[in-house]
RNA sequence: GCCCCCGUAGCUCAGGGGAAGAGCACUUCUCUCCUAAAGAAGGUGUCGCAGGUUCGAAUCCUGCCGGGGGCACCA
């Protein structure tokens, strides 16, 4: 019996107690189903009577009385408990609760997959980072959660893009071009420039590609070091996503924007709007008819459009692209621009609170140093993924909610034990894989047989249940936007596995034992934790290994 | 000054109207037995402080305290 069809058996149980007379209650739609921390409090339990006590008239454990003896007699019920203030406690028979076990097998991969979200056309765009240097640990949190938040939303039946901005024109890849070249010749880093190790080996490079770049004269030789120094450095943070797992659909370019008019034609449609205003010889923005506090230039008095005039083009490109929420993952520093960002869709006439959505994300301290590109001390992805590996980061990374502050301990990511979850989680998958492999060599079959009764065991209820739950915690997952839902949900399901891989043997003791339903059966419940312990690492983008 | 986020066990943090949690750290057990990278047992809390809403608040509201971040014709 799956949580759905319990809570429809609660709804039931309403219905009947409305009919029969007992109870002068609306019935809701929905009633919720939970799953008790405390295992002495059932398989599920549900507050309904409490919720609905006040409605009733009656006091909230004479309802719960009442519904309890109508759900004693549902079929797959074991036993219903009324307890505290007016919980109802329900545990179901092991045949009804193991009959989870093959449907979860016999679903595979799909299983945890639902249609919460469908419909629902997103773009989602993250990390964005200027191709002006390496990603580093500041980049990372998003880099792990982005994308694990975009196979949460397509998991749960959503449409989604994601994409990565490239901010490819303005004055940073000007100094950015500068400080290459000045490496090239030689020369100190310019004033305002970027200074660093790569920036001299992306000089080494461009220098091997274009031996003249020296004998060009400046404007040339400027332009011809943007160009080499730019592929070289989006090329490189495309290779080390790759090593992360993340995978981007589109790379939009900033400055493509700006080569096919975009951007003028954004304060053209903006103005159409009659939000745009000319004042001291720049346009701006009325962006104060929304929520923000000043209004924004557009275009400078110099002629030369914004930052904020090309993002507020590519606001309208995700729109004019049919992308009906446009989320957006920013860090902490970037706090300011979401009034920016509502304001450009208010004054495009789209309503900001259901089109943009922005999630903030605090920033990580690696060993107690947070480290950033102003700070000089940048850590970068590449060496972290060496350094501790990219299943430690992205789990460790997606564990924590977003907006949480975080400090990680480098040497504790690095230890394979207990302190770090990650090996925990997927040590369980790794047993899981070998319990089978070798309940094959014994010749242990599921096809000869499945007999759901057999389940008894306290740990296999515990663990059945917490098999049940996982489509709601994706679903729930996806809806909050909070991929760490999914990990501390692992952590729950291989822990409940392992107790119940102490308590209960898979596989015949010796070689001579006789292969029965029991281990064919067991070797269902295994095969489903495997397979949905697979299922949710691959939503965070961790590896889930068949050894360790 | 204004705005956003955070404050829960010694540490790192989940929980976000309903029955206070996990891991680590500390002390003991459990491998002739599918991977002991595991499991079992032992005890910890003014849920930052003070009010309010509620039958019920760690959770929602207000104020205060403490920490982080943001308030550009920068990118």
């Amino acid at each position: 019996m799956t949580p759905e069809e319990l809570s429809a058996a609660i709804r039931g149980a309403l219905q009947a107690a409305v009919d029969s007379g007992d109870l002068s209650v609306a019935v809701p739609d929905e009633v919720r189903v939970e799953r008790p921390k405390n295992r002495d409090h059932g398989d599920w339990s549900t507050n309904v009577a409490l919720q609905l006590a006040k409605g009733a008239g009656m006091p909230p454990r004479d309802l719960a009385t009442a519904l309890s003896t109508r759900l004693g007699d549902v079929p797959g019920v074991k036993a219903v408990e009324v307890a505290g203030p007016g919980f109802l406690n329900i545990t179901l028979d092991a045949a009804s609760a193991g009959e989870l076990a093959r449907s979860v097998v016999e679903a595979g991969a799909a299983y945890g997959r639902n249609d919460s979200e469908a419909g629902h056309v997103i773009n989602v765009e993250y990390i964005s980072a200027n191709p002006t240097g390496p990603l580093h640990l500041g980049h990372t949190r998003w880099a792990a959660l982005g994308d694990a938040m975009a196979r949460l939303l397509r998991a749960s039946g959503a449409t989604v893009t994601t994409e990565y901005y490239i901010n490819d024109a303005g004055a940073q890849m000007d100094k950015f071009a500068a400080s290459v070249l000045a490496s090239a010749k030689g020369e100190p880093t310019p004033e305002g420039g970027y200074p660093g190790a790569y920036v001299d080996d992306l000089a080494a490079t461009a220098l091997k590609q274009r031996p003249d770049l020296l004998a060009m004269d400046d404007a040339e030789g400027l332009a011809e070091a943007r160009t080499l120094a730019y592929a070289a450095q989006l090329q490189d943070i495309k290779d080390v996503l790759a090593d992360f797992g993340v995978h981007f659909d589109v790379w939009f370019s900033e400055k493509s924007l700006h080569d096919a008019a975009a951007v003028e034609d954004a304060v053209a449609r903006l103005r159409e709007q009659g939000h745009v205003f000319d004042d001291q010889g720049a346009v701006w923005l009325r962006t104060t008819d929304f929520a923000d506090d000043k209004d924004r230039v557009l275009i400078r008095a110099n002629g030369e459009p914004t930052y904020f005039a090309a993002d507020a083009a590519y606001y309208l490109s995700k729109k004019d692209r049919g992308f009906d929420e446009k989320i957006y993952l920013l860090g902490a520093d970037h706090h300011g621009y979401i009034n920016r960002l509502k304001a450009i869709a208010a004054c495009a006439g789209d309503d900001p609170e259901h089109n943009i959505e922005v999630r903030i994300g605090q920033l990580v301290d690696l060993n107690g140093a947070r480290l950033s590109k102003r700070a000089g001390n940048i850590i970068e992805l590449r060496d972290l993924i060496s350094w501790i590996g990219s299943d430690a980061i992205r789990y460790s990374l997606a564990r924590y909610p977003a907006d949480s502050p975080l400090s990680l301990d480098g040497e504790e990511l690095r230890k394979q034990t207990n302190d770090n979850p990650v090996f925990y989680v997927q040590y369980a998958h790794a047993r899981t894989a070998n319990v089978a492999r070798l309940a094959a060599e014994d010749g242990v079959d599921r096809a000869d047989g499945f007999d759901a009764s057999l389940l008894s065991d306290p740990t296999e209820a515990a663990l059945l249940a917490v098999l049940g739950d996982f489509p709601r915690v994706v679903a729930q997952a996806a809806h909050l936007r909070e991929p760490h839902r999914v990990a501390r949900y692992l952590e729950e399901l291989a822990a409940r596995f392992h107790k119940w891989y102490d308590t209960c043997r898979v596989r015949p003791m010796t070689a001579d034992e006789e292969v029965t339903d029991l281990h064919r059966t067991r070797l269902w419940l295994n095969d489903a934790t495997r397979q949905v312990l697979a299922n949710g690492l691959d939503l965070l983008g961790v590896s889930a290994p068949e050894r360790m």
